[in-house]
DNA sequence: CTGAAAGCGCTTACAG
DNA sequence: CTGAAAGCGCTTACAG
């Protein structure tokens, strides 16, 4: 019976009641109910209750856009999210969003995503222009990234998933660096002699810093740099052929990609050509789809937990929109699986 | 230098110029203003001119949430995001929400989305409650769907990427019975004998779908089906492990897999037990991501374009919010790719 | 064709 | 501790 009568009013609910209502029925002012719903002000501990039963009994939301209008606020962040080819196919980005919506729904906010390519925010400009986000997530970032450019000179609060040299900016990254060092020392301690690396595109940061990492590793191992055995800006499967063509004429025991994608096409030409993993040559890769842990054999790789980016950029940003001024880096975790494909 | 004072007005404008300022400039009221923007009530063709190149020249964006409040409205639409688990790798819903967001800027809205589950929807509630949509994008659905029947209870206009048989909703999918009728079809025209189907939750209805379509092609082909080539349900990898080996014992020419994921497992255990593909077994899927088609050898796939099932949902969608009365549902066309794996 | 005014559903100084 | 009133930035009947 309760039961029925509490569905009733929340259907009855969507849309309708405002704050007017529920003063009505309390006899008392829609300031005071406002009050006792924020928490702002000098209020009596009882009319608060009062209050907060009313509310409770007919499942009143207050409508958040005119609280957001009150307080010139959306109560949404934006996240923009990559639409240039080369990243459609990976699920780290969507795995951000999740992370990104948990978080906001925690804190009252809801999440607006638009999407950004490499030479065309315009639908960032719109969604900033029209006032529909409070703050905005960046999911990655690249040499002079013009997303960047933009938000800094509209003072809109964000934060970047990635790294940048510019400490002005609030970063929530994994190591890429490090990890790719650690990846390419443990190769080396292993005894792997020729190391091979296929990155992808350069003006993506994340590449650079994977390659970095790879030079940090041979440098600190006290092996001399063979240029020809890095392959960048491989961000389409015909450099990544030619790349693999090229390597499989040389002295090289192991490829290691910048990502999964690249990773696929790698075995696929290996395996074309007659070579078996790990045994005629090893692999590894960065991401650690799922697709890297089925393979036969598994393909060992560094995964990065990017729901967890998602979470902790979320959390930032809302930081920052409400006043945080603590704007320095976030740095989390990485996991290197070795696995079958290089043992 | 003309160029200079653009840029400095459009920086001044982000989130300060208000109707009542470009009114106020040409010496007229607001009214008028907002009836040029709008398009509106009866206005004079010059004084629009007049209005629009103020509103040019200085860079102006009307606040959308002041406009939404007066015309309670957001020009924001929903996009209930898969958080399940089995799919969190899948590339398709990302891909959709691309295509939603392209629409929804097109004309006007943004989009914001928020995560459910297949038992926990309260992410979707809250977001309906607070208001913060005009109507909802459901991007997959169940037998027995919590988010539909939720939907439908409020009322809130909401359209389905997938295929019900309640036809009062609004629906926007591929014929998956007719694509999978099709594939097997064609298999069994090149007289491929015995062909296993390996599928996922039987929950969702898009693998229902696509077993039916097994079914009919057997029925129509007059081919009688053994019911111990069908495994359905096989949604962790343990299961589709156990229906591999099962497969192997009997005198299976091709296995069918409802999405790629599981294709994955399936190359992966096929390697491991020695079996090559097409030689020993050919081997087929859904979905087509990047991994199937540089697979050696290139997986057959049925594909689809999940970029503009995003893109007619949000159309059809608006279409809704703005008191479109067809509700008829949209079929869209799939591909599908031959290739090695089947040959 | 245009303007003054009321309203959308909140918040928050300002009085009391 | 509480209320009346003004304001957030738009829209839209109602007059003229």
């Amino acid at each position: 019976m309760k039961q029925m009568n509490e569905e009733n009013s929340s259907i009855l609910s969507t849309g309708k009641l405002t704050i007017a209502d529920i003063a009505e029925e309390l006899g008392v002012s829609k300031s005071t109910v406002s009050r006792a719903i924020s928490g702002k002000g000098r209020i009596g501990k009882e009319t608060v209750q009062r209050v907060m039963e009313c509310i409770e009994k007919h499942n009143f939301k207050p409508n958040s856009i005119a609280k957001g209008l009150a307080d010139s606020r959306t109560y949404n962040i934006g996240v923009a999210f990559p639409a240039d080819t080369d990243f459609i196919n990976t699920p780290f980005f969507q795995i951000c969003l999740l992370g990104v919506c948990e978080v906001a729904a925690a804190l009252d906010y809801d999440v607006v995503v638009t999407t950004v390519k490499e030479t065309d925010i315009n639908l960032l400009k719109r969604l900033v222009e029209h006032r529909k986000v409070d703050g905005v997530i960046l999911t990655r970032n690249f040499t002079n990234d013009i997303a960047i450019s933009y938000l800094k000179k509209t003072g809109i609060p964000y934060v970047l998933i990635g790294s940048s040299d510019d400490d002005t900016i609030v970063q929530i990254d994994n190591n890429n660096v490090e990890a790719c060092e650690k990846l390419i020392s443990l190769l080396i301690a292993d005894d792997v002699k020729g190391i091979a690396l296929i990155a992808g595109d350069r003006k993506h940061m994340v590449n650079r810093h994977r390659c970095e990492g790879y030079y940090n590793a041979l440098k600190n191992n006290g092996i001399t740099l063979e240029p020809d055995l890095v392959f960048s800006d491989c961000s389409s499967s015909v450099f990544v052929e030619q790349a693999v063509r090229n390597i499989l004429k040389r002295k090289v025991e192991c490829i290691v990609c910048t990502d999964d994608v690249i990773c696929g096409k790698v075995l696929s030409i290996l395996r074309e050509e007659g070579y078996t993993v790990p045994g005629d040559i090893k692999v590894a890769s960065f991401y650690d789809s799922i697709y890297m842990q089925t393979n036969n054999p598994p393909i060992t790789a560094i995964g990065f937990n990017a729901e967890e980016l998602g979470t902790i950029a979320g959390k930032r940003l809302i930081g920052l929109i409400e006043g945080d001024t603590n704007r320095s880096k976030t740095v989390l975790d990485y996991e290197i699986h070795l696995r079958r494909s290089t043992k």
